[in-house]
DNA sequence: GCATTAACAGCCG
DNA sequence: CGGCTGTTAATGC
């Protein structure tokens, strides 16, 4: 259980929730610490909670049987997600990994559903999130076969920073081209050329690990 | 050719 | 010192 003011801090969702829906929400969610490198669930686990980041970065990949893993989309502070594995109740179709030290806040299956049935709020929110996520997944499929590499990075940064993801005013994210890399699925030393081919053009500044975006149209339409 | 891994020096916190 | 960055060399698809 966590105070209605950490909740208010770590879920822009709640913004719209009355006092009875924030309530129940806070009373469902724990939160936990995952080291770096940490795997929160693998594909086939029965991981009924839905999720927040409210610190870190997690990736969400899936690993073929031959063990190549493909980074599907990185999630960053102040993403929540799993909604559709909880509401199919099924088993979980990816596997989350903690890119370095994060803390997640986890709702139980039965706050989720008290919320889905009850607060208009959580599902005009919902509806938001999943048609933004539809969007981020159909861009996926032009990825691999027609992107270059530094198309990619560009686009992995963007959605870093999708305002309806993540409705913060903030430019400016701690990520080593390092994790870049893994986000994007290239290599630390493409990450880091595709890096400065996007800071000669004025669409981001690097920082000692980190970045900030200068221009996030232009980072998401790169390569059109 | 292009991307990846390996390796290393330099830099920053 | 430890982690991150910028580069180069060798190797693989």
């Amino acid at each position: 259980m966590i105070s209605a003011n950490r909740l208010r801090s770590i879920a822009f969702w709640s913004h719209d929730l009355n006092e009875r829906e924030i309530e129940q929400a806070r009373r469902g969610i724990v939160e936990k610490a995952y080291p770096k490198g940490a795997f929160i669930c693998h594909r086939g686990d029965n991981f009924e909670a839905w999720t927040g980041i409210v610190s870190g970065l997690v990736r969400f990949c899936m690993t073929s049987a031959s063990g190549k893993t493909a980074t599907l989309a990185g999630l960053r502070t102040g993403s929540w997600f799993g909604e559709g594995t909880v509401l199919k109740n099924e088993l979980r179709q990816y596997d989350l990994v903690a890119v370095r030290d994060s803390q997640l806040a986890l709702m139980n299956r039965a706050t989720f559903m008290w919320l889905f049935e009850n607060s208009v709020g959580f599902n005009r929110f919902l509806v938001r999130q999943l048609n933004e996520r539809l969007g981020q997944f159909i861009a996926l499929l032009e990825y691999d076969r027609t992107l270059d590499a530094t198309t990619r990075v560009a686009r992995s940064i963007a959605w870093l920073f999708n305002p309806v993801l993540y409705p913060v005013a903030e430019t400016q994210i701690e990520v080593s081209q390092e994790e870049i890399g893994l986000l994007s699925g290239v290599s630390r030393q493409v990450a880091n050329s595709s890096l400065k081919a996007l800071e000669a053009k004025g669409l981001v500044r690097l920082e000692h690990n980190g970045l900030t975006v200068l221009n996030l149209d232009r980072l998401r339409n790169f390569g059109e």
